[in-house]
DNA sequence: TCTTCGATTGTCT
DNA sequence: GACAATCGAAGAA
């Protein structure tokens, strides 16, 4: 069942949570390629510092702007991908960052895809899964509940409240305070054998 | 037009 | 733990 936009057209905080133990996939070649996602972070808004939006509506956030359910994707460091859910009502910027995911279809093409990376770090960083999956500019702006699309997000498995975790957001240490510490990232630890377990 | 720098990663020490 | 890679967006001039 791919998520619905009222999933998404939400406080981002909520959709960051909720996001945990679902199922992203991208269709490649009418191959499904994707896993469960295991750690996102939440950017609300102008008034967030840590937001890309902080200094208003520019070319590079627009899809922010935009309707949710939306993937909001952007270029940074001269080499890496970063795929965003845009969430919340239409005109308000928020998104959510999903950051790692736990690979479980289309093994073959994201061993490929990340050729001489050992599994375990296949898809635990932000750029690393958008390579894996094969996702880059190509998809920014897509809409992620159009069931004839290449890339969605959906119902995967049910995470125990208990094995959510939080902590500050990573790599913003220019935001001010509050927002450099406010706890808006929400992980569940790969090494759990809970989740493992769950996914089989 | 020029300058700065990033929601990161991989490599080397 | 430190740091280079790499380039386009954003802001200043």
């Amino acid at each position: 069942m791919i998520l619905e936009r009222t999933f998404y057209n939400r406080d981002v905080v909520e959709v960051s949570q909720d996001l945990l133990g679902k199922r992203l996939i991208h269709l490649v070649d009418g191959e499904r390629v994707g896993g469960i996602i295991i750690e996102t972070e939440a950017y609300d808004g102008e008034q967030d510092q840590a937001c890309h939006a902080r200094k208003g509506l520019t070319k590079r956030n627009a899809p922010m702007y935009g309707e949710p359910g939306h993937a909001y994707i952007y270029f940074t460091y001269g080499m890496h991908w970063l795929l965003n859910c845009v969430t919340g009502k239409t005109g308000y910027p928020a998104a959510v960052l999903i950051r790692t995911l736990i690979p479980t279809e289309g093994i073959a093409m994201i061993a490929e895809n990340r050729e001489g990376i050992h599994r375990k770090h296949w898809c635990d960083g932000p750029a690393k899964l958008t390579r894996a999956l094969g996702i880059d500019g190509e998809q920014n702006q897509a809409d992620l509940c159009n069931s004839s699309g290449e890339i969605w997000i959906e119902d995967g498995i049910t995470i125990p409240t208990s094995l959510i975790h939080t902590s500050p957001r990573i790599g913003i240490g220019y935001a001010a305070e509050p927002w450099r510490s406010i706890p808006w990232r929400f992980f569940i630890r790969d090494d759990s054998i809970s989740i493992n377990n769950l996914i089989q």
